[in-house]
DNA sequence: GTGAAAGCGCTAACAG
DNA sequence: CTGTTAGCGCTTTCAC
């Protein structure tokens, strides 16, 4: 086999232009092709496996290719075809488990499909989100939004661009952009019947991220709650969304007098916890607290932390359905509102007398 | 201007062949150029801010690009260009913390360079690893093995093929491979250290990933401590890295008699404080129990973990660097062994009498 | 069954 | 400064 010779194929190789100067050893379909003695698309459908070539031809493409070893591109592939096999994924804050489990729900279901997973963080930024999903999504085939702080104006001029899109916890009304998310309504409202159940009255809501809408769907019910109960009172802090911002809360949360802290995730309830903790508060019997989330570490605390379960992993995962649904222009089905379940743990008890 | 046109450069617009059908109404730089009325190079330098382009001409091709809706395609531009602007990463375990902090860290420092972040999850499989980093080292300019499990000859093999590489935790002897690593022999001698001043004589193990070469260094050190301590007992129990794991080897770490477990990183450390616990036995008044990462929970447990520090999210950073270095051709510095250190919180005490 | 050629959308060397 | 042209590496239609 000759593996010196130039590409055959090209008409006039005179001056080199365009492109980039590179490796002229690398294997490339042309130099199997030459070596092989066959044309480009021969190699290329032996290469793809087509059934079409005959055995003779075919085991010498493959001598060639594993000769030189050749391997085919992806870039110029999805070039072609007009498909990268790669879904992006974009998150407000990395650090944050249940975004880690959306991620891993995500990669796990993608690459069972043969698909990669792209992902960046927004870091809570909006801005810098937006730009980061019109990149993103014009590297890949489709994109998941997690929990996206995009204004809802810029989010319903962008969608279209972002298509296939899925949203999770987040949902673009009157579009049919795929939407699966967490009943926080239900969440929170099981969370404050069981605390008002054990005769708690005044309650502290450590808020999260202004631009999180599930952050206002919390808040949303907390106070039509309070509204409709006689004698619950309800007392807002502006928190965060991590262990430090919990952990800073602690004072500021003894100060309101409150028997109760309602806290945005679990992070913050930890925070919060171990915070009174250092105060000398014990909870919960001053002090009773709620996370959301359950993430894996919730069970493990000390006590172990009163929570509202949610599928992160499936949350993950579904989304990948909806995405493929999309990419193969089939139907995505209809959006889904997961139920938290209430896990009752130890961080919870009675109002102290 | 003439948006309806069609492509004026293209020789003979008879027959499509090739390629596959596009949206026929897709802006692409041909398209643009047409609308503006200039070729295909003026829109490009244009895009691309070159200077050298008269700013009347400039300001039509940008009206035109704006007005089709215009954006580069970054994969057409990456074929041209022979770079992608992208790095991968590929790790066992997404769901530990430990990896998580190295992906954001690499995620952090790449995209502050303009690049993107591939990452996929050999879920401890070396096999699907190897044909994992394979293709995603081609989709990408780069690719940082973290804890690769990956057997040394294999690796040996590949690492040419993968270059640009960076590895985390692992080395290949011999090689110009950059590495960063974790110096486990010196934690694991700080953490036994502190155990036998504490009057600890029989420690157990709870052993990680067989293929983890972490955990083969943490296993040599500790026999070789063990042979060199007179009435050190060591036994060791395999386990895993997990929460799951560790909690079930409550009982068999109780079985050994010991009075300290050591514990393959922190996430096993937990699961077996929160199992002796369920068992009764009081840490560290009866059972001290050390981990290893120092992850962002350990602090905050009941009671918080002893454990020795690593700088999870400074790995991530670093390799970020090398990989940068390399791909931009210059001397990817020296490796760098980092020291993890000790942080005695309040899971060991003294041994009981 | 196989090859020639057109095409994916962009970049860059070269010539004016 | 701008257009022409060759090229990045692969796929696929069409014709033999």
């Amino acid at each position: 086999m000759s593996l010196d010779a130039g590409d055959t194929h090209r008409s006039k190789p005179r001056a080199r232009r365009g492109g980039v100067r590179r490796d002229p050893t690398a294997a490339t379909i042309s130099r199997v092709a030459d070596a092989a003695g066959v044309s480009r698309a021969t190699v290329s459908r032996v290469m793809n496996g087509s059934t079409t070539v005959a055995p003779e031809l075919a085991a010498r493409v493959r001598a060639a290719a594993e000769a030189l070893n050749y391997e085919p591109s992806l870039l110029a592939r999805s070039l072609a075809l007009g498909r990268t096999s790669t879904v992006s994924l974009i998150v407000p804050d990395l650090a944050n488990p249940m975004f880690q489990d959306i991620l891993r729900g995500l990669s796990t279901a993608a690459g069972a499909h043969g698909h990669r997973l792209m992902v960046a963080e927004s870091n809570e930024n909006a801005e810098a989100e937006q730009i980061l999903a019109v990149e993103a999504r014009r590297r890949s085939d489709g994109l998941v939004l997690a929990s996206s702080r995009i204004p809802e104006p810029q989010l319903r001029a962008l969608h279209e661009r972002l298509a296939p899109l899925v949203l999770l916890n987040r949902e673009i009304p009157g579009t049919a952009v795929p939407s699966l998310s967490v009943d926080y309504h239900a969440g929170i409202r099981a969370i404050v019947a069981h605390l008002l159940g054990y005769g708690h009255r005044r309650l502290v809501y450590l808020a999260g991220p202004p631009a999180s809408t599930s952050n206002t769907d919390r808040l949303v019910t907390l106070r039509a709650e309070a509204a409709g109960s006689p004698g619950f009172d309800l007392t807002e802090l502006d928190c965060g969304s991590t262990f430090e911002t919990g952990h800073a809360a602690a004072r500021a949360v003894l100060a309101t007098g409150a028997t109760a802290v309602v806290a945005f995730n679990d992070m913050v309830a930890f925070g919060a916890l171990s915070g009174l903790h250092e105060l000398g508060v014990s909870v919960p019997g001053q002090v009773s607290i709620t996370g959301f989330d359950d993430i894996p570490f919730a069970r493990y605390t000390t006590p172990p932390l009163t929570t509202a379960s949610i599928p992160k992993n499936e949350l993950g995962g579904q989304a990948w359905e909806r995405l493929w649904a999309l990419m193969s222009g089939a139907s995505p089905g209809y959006d889904a509102r997961f139920q938290p379940r209430l896990l009752v743990r130890d961080t919870t008890g009675p109002a102290p007398a």
